[in-house]
DNA sequence: TTCCTAACTGAGTACTCAGTCAGTTTCGGA
DNA sequence: TCCGAAACTGACTGAGTACTCAGTTAGGAA
């Protein structure tokens, strides 16, 4: 791995576990090897870290997703919606500190003025939405899923499971154990009577 | 109002609105217009600060939540749950700067190493977690709520209300607009059949 | 009025930080 | 081998930062 890419990552797990403002550059500079003059060799700034960090935030993810949206083939929408969320939860733990990325408050600080953030962001959220929205609009049809605002539902949804894992995160409580009772209740929101 | 709780207040309002790392003492001092000698004789360090807000935002919420527990009357306990919601969300937007403190990172840090800090996020979240709770137990013995794990399920439809006021203070997208479909979540997740 | 204490002040201190720059090393092509 | 450019270095700078302290003011009791 070259320098600029070793700079990215060790800044990226540092971001992630610590915070943007928390981390310094004597910190991403001991991490990596290189020093501080490299990195702004390579980078103007340190935001200008942060938002290579996120673009590749973004490619690593819409990759991901859409590699699994493709790949794997569902009875109908329904199970394609459990699917969704199970893969969105491992896909927390694997890409963890990519995630962690975007459960911090700095990414969206930064969109009020950044477009390419903010760009990036939507992106992401359009990404996994649409996975959650695809699974409803197939289940509609294969008359799986009730009908209604695909969409709007797909956010509750999400909006829920992004709650679970900032419980984990923020240590109140652990998210695996509610998996089970998490797919019940998605069921009987989504669940065509 | 004394110059210590002032000082409190507009700590409260700018931790709230930039965050702990990105206030400084100086600020804290121009919005109280006390000198920042006075800020450190009232209060040792700046996180003692924090912890002095955080002491308050918890009084200030539990006392809101646990008076509206008495104070309302419901026909049955789903109907308790969807009050419960409302007032959730009312109260979210009219104690905006105490909760914007609790969507932050930074005081489940400071948890894991300050116990007084971790008492007091705990109370908070049992706190409103009983509310829901206890809503769901009335459903279920008035008939209501279907059965199942109370604890549980006002976790997760926590984890749902604390996911979208998320979305909102993103700017990714305006939670009232899902309010309606909300409800109709929750009474999927709760009604009885 | 006197005196003590609590409240208050702001210049000062020691330190951290992002970013710079003059200089050195590495490397690929001629 | 030489050359030029790109990659790399780390000491340095200047702008903050949380916190201190010697001194001033305010308030209340004797």
């Amino acid at each position: 791995m070259n320098k600029k890419d070793a700079i990215l990552e060790a800044a990226n797990l540092l971001f992630a576990r610590k915070g943007f403002k928390d981390t310094s550059m004597a910190e991403v500079s001991k991490l990596t090897g290189a020093a501080e003059g490299t990195i702004f060799y390579h980078f103007k700034t340190k935001e200008g870290i942060f938002l290579s960090i996120l673009e590749k935030v973004k490619e690593d993810i819409t990759a991901e997703f859409t590699a699994y949206r493709q790949a794997r083939e569902f009875r109908n929408g329904l199970e394609m919606m459990e699917g969704a969320i199970g893969f969105y939860l491992h896909q927390v733990s694997q890409m963890e500190d990519r995630f962690l990325i975007l459960y911090r408050h700095y990414p969206y600080e930064l969109a009020r003025t950044n477009p390419r953030c903010r760009d990036n962001l939507i992106a992401i959220y359009e990404c996994l939405l649409d996975i959650f929205e695809e699974a409803i609009v197939a289940g509609q049809q294969d008359g799986s899923i009730r009908p209604g605002p695909s969409r709007k539902t797909a956010m509750l949804v999400f909006a829920m499971l992004d709650g679970l894992v900032r419980l984990k995160i923020y240590n109140l409580y652990d998210a695996a154990s509610l998996y089970g009772e998490l797919l019940t209740v998605c069921q009987r929101i989504l669940k065509n009577p």
